[in-house]
DNA sequence: ATTAGGG
DNA sequence: CCCTAAT
């Protein structure tokens, strides 16, 4: 199988580093939970649109190995889970659950024993699960810390063709809205809908459809209830791509079992199971916590991660599990250091920068059609600002028109006092933004370079030479927050590179011509070839010193005069 | 802290 | 631009 051999890609190492004691650092500051995460959290839940968000994936297998499933390992088994996941299905070692029997299914459930070797860390008979061919599992926590939904479990697929691929929990908030019909059916153990007086059909309608209802039309409202009802399991296995056609409605004791079934397909079903006593959701506590603090710190990720279980009948052949890279460090780091804000101690000192919660709720702005495609690509850089948009062409044809007015056509005349005057001003919004930027991405989001910029540049390296990155930045950009002596050198580098593709390219063809509007000057290029052969970059500039040979008479005019062009050929 | 170099 | 190693 594809997929199979794909997923045997990982590597143990790849594995073990899912253990590494990093996580436990980061997940112990999830749990220093303070106000603020909270309300974000909260304000996230209480999304209306948010009602099945997937949050992550994981394991039922990592409950038994999780001795009482406590909170440092959580989202480190979520990630532990998906690869071992991934390597079971490889592995085939969890053969096994290909033979369970729906019997033997329901005892387990009722039993919280799923599985020889996994079981809940729920206590008794809290799982009134209507099991017939049901191999999702949904867990809902009615904590304090509003309705955390733990859903999707897949735990059996007793379709033929299941494969262990199949043996996957995915985690999922669901809001408050329908919480409090459950909660409602919990306190009557009417196992019925059209046992329900008028009034609790109001409740149930209100907590599926989130109104209020006049109609006192018990038929209606059944009626509207299990639509809802039915909808919600739909839109559910959506998420998972699963069809459903059916769905029952039941209540077990303090239980309220949500399943969905649909017999002509053999594999595609899914239970919903709220716990709906408080013990019960202490168990969950930890796991509801965990997933809160996942669920600021790694949403995208795990948002990325959402599997498509697939257990439509016989098309699983065509399942496509793309696994999506994993998320730069960069954005590890953030979510990281933004979570461990709260767990002060650690290294004294808070950086300002990096505000991770605008990045995870925002990410986490779910849609209606979050997950019809295959795979989620892992939001990058953040909504934010598309501030200073491309000048490119225009920006060189301004200024150099200007430059070039000054002097003559073909010369460039730098004058870094003027030009750095008037870019400051522009510079200073820009630097402005890039604060605002800095706010919750380290990422500067590239900011273009002006003309004037890049001749300060050209400049410094003429005055200092090339290397000396630092001086460069202290002498032509002062007071410029943004430009590190880093970027002056990558620029430096770029303008390198740009130099020898416009030389290779410039007898060839003048196609080029157009773009070659929004490139940079070939005045200044050749300004760069000269600088370039007097300080030679350490590796790239070597090939274009046979180029610029003949020029190296005007160097000393540049050198000594800043303002002086370059009078080179041309 | 800077620089070089790879990504 | 970012990240890392080397200095």
């Amino acid at each position: 199988m594809n997929t199979t051999s794909k997923d045997c890609s990982i590597t143990f190492d790849e594995i073990a580093n899912m253990f590494t004691p990093k996580f436990s650092e980061v997940d112990l500051s999830l749990f220093a939970a303070s106000e603020h995460e909270a309300i974000g959290l909260e304000h996230f839940l209480m999304e209306p649109k948010c009602n099945r968000n997937l949050i992550g994936v994981v394991d039922f297998e990592t409950f038994h190995s999780q001795k009482f499933f406590d909170v440092e390992d959580f989202s480190g088994a979520i990630e532990y889970d998906e690869t071992k996941h991934h390597y079971a299905v490889c592995s085939n070692s969890a053969k096994e659950v290909r033979e369970e029997k729906r019997e033997s299914i329901e005892d387990m459930l009722n039993d919280n024993v799923f599985d020889g070797k996994t079981r809940l860390p729920t206590t008794g008979k809290e799982f009134g699960l209507d099991a017939k061919s049901a191999d999702k599992l949904v867990i809902l926590d009615n904590g304090p810390c509003k309705e955390s939904y733990l859903g999707n479990a897949d735990l059996e697929s007793l379709s033929p063709g299941f494969d262990e691929r199949d043996y996957v929990a995915e985690i999922s908030y669901m809001s408050s809205a329908s919480v409090p019909a459950l909660q409602f059916t919990h306190n009557h153990n009417s196992p019925m809908l059209n046992q329900m007086t008028v009034h609790e059909l109001h409740e149930a309608f209100k907590s599926v459809f989130g109104r209020e209802t006049l109609v006192t039309d018990k038929q209606w409202l059944k009626h509207r209830v299990l639509f809802g009802l039915r909808n919600q399991v739909e839109s559910d296995s959506d998420l998972n791509h699963i069809k459903c056609g059916t769905t029952s409605y039941k209540t077990e004791d303090k239980t309220l079992c949500l399943s969905s079934s649909d017999s002509s397909r053999s594999a595609a079903s899914s239970i919903k199971c709220v716990l709906g006593d408080e013990t019960m959701s202490l168990d969950w506590h930890v796991g509801r916590k965990g997933l809160a603090g996942l669920d600021l710190q790694t949403t995208s990720m795990e948002l990325s991660e959402i599997e498509l279980c697939s257990h439509d009948g016989g098309d699983k052949a065509l399942v496509t599990r793309k696994r999506l890279r994993k998320p730069p460090k960069r954005y590890i780091e953030e979510s990281l250091e933004a979570n461990s804000k709260y767990c002060k101690g650690k290294s004294g000192a808070v950086r300002p920068r990096k505000c991770l919660k605008e990045f995870g709720t925002s990410q986490l702005a779910c849609e209606d059609k979050p997950f019809k495609g295959s795979c989620i690509q892992v939001p990058f850089g953040l909504p934010i600002e598309e501030g200073h948009v491309k000048i490119n062409a225009s920006y060189w044809d301004s200024e150099n028109c200007r430059d070039d007015r000054i002097s003559s056509p073909k010369q460039l005349v730098t004058e870094p006092s003027a030009a750095a005057s008037q870019d400051e001003i522009s510079e200073d919004e820009h630097v402005t933004r890039s604060i605002v930027r800095k706010g919750s991405s380290r990422r500067k989001h590239h900011i273009s370079w002006t003309p004037s910029e890049v001749m300060r540049l050209i400049e410094g390296v003429s005055q200092c030479g090339v290397g000396r990155w630092a001086e460069i930045k202290r002498l032509s950009f002062p007071s410029s927050s943004r430009r590190t002596s880093v970027d002056l050198k990558d620029k430096w580098r770029n303008l390198l590179r740009a130099c020898c593709v416009q030389l290779q390219s410039k007898r060839k063809v003048k196609q080029g011509q157009k773009q070659a509007s929004h490139r940079v000057p070939e005045s200044v290029l050749w300004r760069v070839r000269e600088l370039a052969t007097t300080y030679p970059y350490p590796r790239e500039s070597n090939s274009k010193v046979a180029y610029t040979a003949p020029i190296s008479s005007s160097f000393p005019a540049a050198i000594q005069n800043r303002s002086v062009a370059l009078s080179t050929s041309v």
